[in-house]
DNA sequence: TTATTTGATACCAATTTAGTATCAGTTAAT
DNA sequence: ATTAACTGATACTAAATTGGTATCAAATAA
């Protein structure tokens, strides 16, 4: 069971160096070779972060991609939303279909409190906080 | 983002209505029809949870299914590490494969924090917990 | 002997995930 | 004005995972 996929971990990658260079734009290339992302994939992750205001862009020469929203403001939990959908623990619940035992269904109870927990802990991990985090590593 | 799979859900159900069942024996058939399960499916599930020892079985007619493990004994962590894999939140770090910036991945340190807290609270839901719940919710 | 049932596999369809390619439009620098 | 370096938008493909079906052999109770 892999909880993030590509999408997120690479996009969590992409804000990081975005978050340290602060200020300026950064091109997609830039941080595609720095990061050792696929080019293109990460061209639509970035897309994808501007339609959710999270990155903010500029065309042409010399341009590229800068942190619109503060650092500490990004949740994974967001990224997992955006790129892979709300957390759900099991389908059913948020469908109206019946599930044909959703009467007497007592997983549901349970699913919904460890449903708050993953996202309570994910919410946790912020861009900001990974950045601190890695800077602090980096000066060791 | 959907936690539980069909395969780790039909398990459940099959199993609750096993543990409801104690001491004799339930056919595949009658599991799939009480719980909604299509019934090629909920075999091949069975099948691999008789590997797994949560289960025995007999053939041949009147030959069915039974529950092997204590029902407070089987975590739905168990039943996702058959059915979906071993919880980990990203991949990179369970191979021996380089993952271009391991040596400074902040992320690994958070992940294998949330891994355990997704995992624990998962343990903590067993077939027994499920079954008293259930039964409690039928007497109402 | 026959109906019922599991054991073992092989197969297939749908969906999701991952990755590539292309072309139009924008901008900075010369 | 031209060109190189970019983003915007979108279409396409490949691989993996998930969900589901079908088949046939072997066992066993009646
Ligand atoms: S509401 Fe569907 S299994 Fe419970
Ligand atoms: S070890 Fe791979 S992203 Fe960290």
């Amino acid at each position: 069971m892999k909880v993030l996929t590509k999408n997120t971990d690479y996009a969590i990658r992409a804000l990081l160096a975005l978050a340290a260079e602060k200020g300026s734009y950064l091109s997609a290339k830039a941080i595609a070779s720095g990061q050792d992302i696929p080019y293109q994939f990460l061209r639509r992750l970035l897309q994808e972060m501007i339609r959710h205001n999270l990155i903010v862009s500029k065309e042409g020469a010399r341009g590229g991609f800068m942190l619109e929203k503060d650092p500490d403001a990004i949740t994974v939990t967001q990224l997992i939303e955006i790129f892979q959908g709300k957390v759900q623990v099991s389908e059913c619940m948020f469908r109206k279909q019946i599930c044909g035992n959703r009467s007497r269904c007592v997983l549901r109870h349970e699913i919904m409190r460890i449903e708050q927990v993953v996202q309570s802990e994910f919410e946790k991990v912020t861009i900001g906080k990974l950045l601190r985090d890695l800077e602090a590593a980096n000066r060791k």
